[in-house]
RNA sequence: GGGGAGAUACUCAAGCGGCCAACGAGGGCAGACUGUAAAUCUGCUGACUACGUCUUCGCAGGUUCGAAUCCUGCUCUCCCCA
């Protein structure tokens, strides 16, 4: 992996790169949406390359090793080829899992009993067998195994939580170095920040992580439930100690406004499950705030559903009809929201791109910022 | 013509003397959703001068301290036999 800075902004952190893997340059700052088991959910891989055009998408270690399993994906040739996606794709390592299931999970210093939702059937995760099953699913940019921890989190639990992914880490890259790449592309890997939301806890993690000398890092346990206030003191420690010269990723984040504001503390990289799953819900993300589509006010309101057409799906449906299709649950409503979505939160990080090239980032920023929650 | 069953809120449907403004489901109206156990979840859904009052269970009477629940008549619907 290579990244290679190409613009600083001048008022804030915020910066414009090109990372560079085996499928592809990843244009940052970049949103990667999220296709947790394979897919993302409702979108046809026409629709994501040609219209949503991200350079990069997710998959999740923990639902890929349950479905369809480590023998398919490997007979597949990997998931590239199971999903037919020839661009990008990182996934995450289960450690999510460890905090959205953790009524079925157990810890412990060698790793994390799983009970599977699906079947009940107990699963063991380490931070070395992690590694293999993400050389088996083959992503791009794979994810050290962390606890990612909850929203509040007691002190002591968070630093002992902190120090374990640290030792975690440590396991994945040595266990790392004795598996080879199993297919025809290479692989990185990005070790993860913790602390929850302790500014001590976080310098320190950062300064561990930063000390792996990893390709690019990640900052994990946040948008967790905290308010945004403390996500961004969190991102703004972090990225005072994270290399400048690495691409960094803010795990799980978040609203248009969150994605803005962490670009301006020097975030490159995001993921989130707002637009697809919002937007499966009937909440539409664009420039001028929010809308929740389903609401009466939209019954007759022919106008396109977001005239600034950044999809075609923008301006070739009105909103009336949108809200229909929510009305009579139709599959097809939820389609057209998540491309919708998506399409603006690809978009918002390529204007953001932009704007840091031509030197006018903030104030643009501050713009935007303005607009971008209100509720329609 | 004879016999039987039934009419409950927008719809379906419980309730069969007081704990009923009336279970439940659907529909409707809102809200939530941040490295996806999520096409999911939550709330409200008779009216109002709203921690209280008023009008509702086909219609009209009646019994009772008290009726959606019991009685009488009427109207309508469905089923069976002629």
């Amino acid at each position: 992996m290579d990244f290679k800075l190409e613009a600083t902004d001048t008022k804030s952190q915020a910066r414009a790169g090109t990372i560079m893997l085996d499928h592809g340059p990843i244009e940052t700052p970049i949103f990667m949406p999220v296709g947790t088991v394979g897919t993302v959910k409702g979108v046809h891989q026409r629709e994501l390359a040609d219209e949503i055009n991200p350079d990069i998408i997710l998959g999740n270690t923990y639902h890929l090793y349950l479905r369809p399993g480590l023998e398919i994906l490997e007979k597949a040739g990997g998931l590239h080829k199971f999903m037919n996606w020839d661009r990008n794709i990182l996934t995450d390592s289960g450690g999510y899992q460890v905090y959205s299931l953790s009524a079925n999970r157990k810890i412990n210093e060698k790793g994390v009993k799983f009970k599977s939702h699906i079947d009940g059937s107990f699963h063991f995760f380490t931070p070395e067998n992690v590694m293999e099953t993400q050389r088996t699913i083959g992503a791009d940019i794979i994810m050290a195994f962390d606890e990612c921890t909850p929203y509040p989190c007691e002190y002591n639990y968070a630093k002992r939580s902190m120090h374990m992914t640290h030792r975690w880490l440590d396991r994945c890259i040595n266990h790392l170095e004795k598996l080879p790449f199993k297919y025809n592309f290479g692989q990185t890997f990005f070790p993860i920040v913790q602390g929850s939301t302790y500014t001590d806890l976080r310098k320190q993690s950062a300064e561990y992580i930063a000390s792996v000398g990893a390709e690019g890092n990640a900052i994990g346990g946040l948008s967790v439930g905290e308010p945004a206030e403390e996500m961004y003191a969190m991102t703004e420690v972090v990225t005072a100690i994270l290399p400048k010269d690495k691409p960094r990723y803010l795990m799980g984040v978040g609203t248009p406004t969150n994605l803005l504001e962490n670009i301006a503390l020097g975030i490159d990289m995001f993921d989130c499950v707002m637009p697809t799953r919002n937007g499966r819900n009937g909440m539409l993300f664009t420039s001028e705030g929010t809308i929740n589509i389903k609401n009466k006010k939209w019954e007759a309101d022919f106008s396109a559903i977001d005239k600034m057409e950044i999809t075609w799906v923008d301006t070739a449906y009105s909103k009336a009809y949108l809200r229909h299709l929510f009305t009579v649950n139709e599959m097809l409503g939820r389609q057209i929201a998540t491309i919708h979505n998506l399409g603006f939160y690809l978009w918002l990080v390529r204007e953001a791109r932009k704007q840091i090239i031509a030197g006018t980032f903030s104030t643009w920023k501050d713009g935007m910022v303005k607009k971008l929650d209100n509720r329609l």
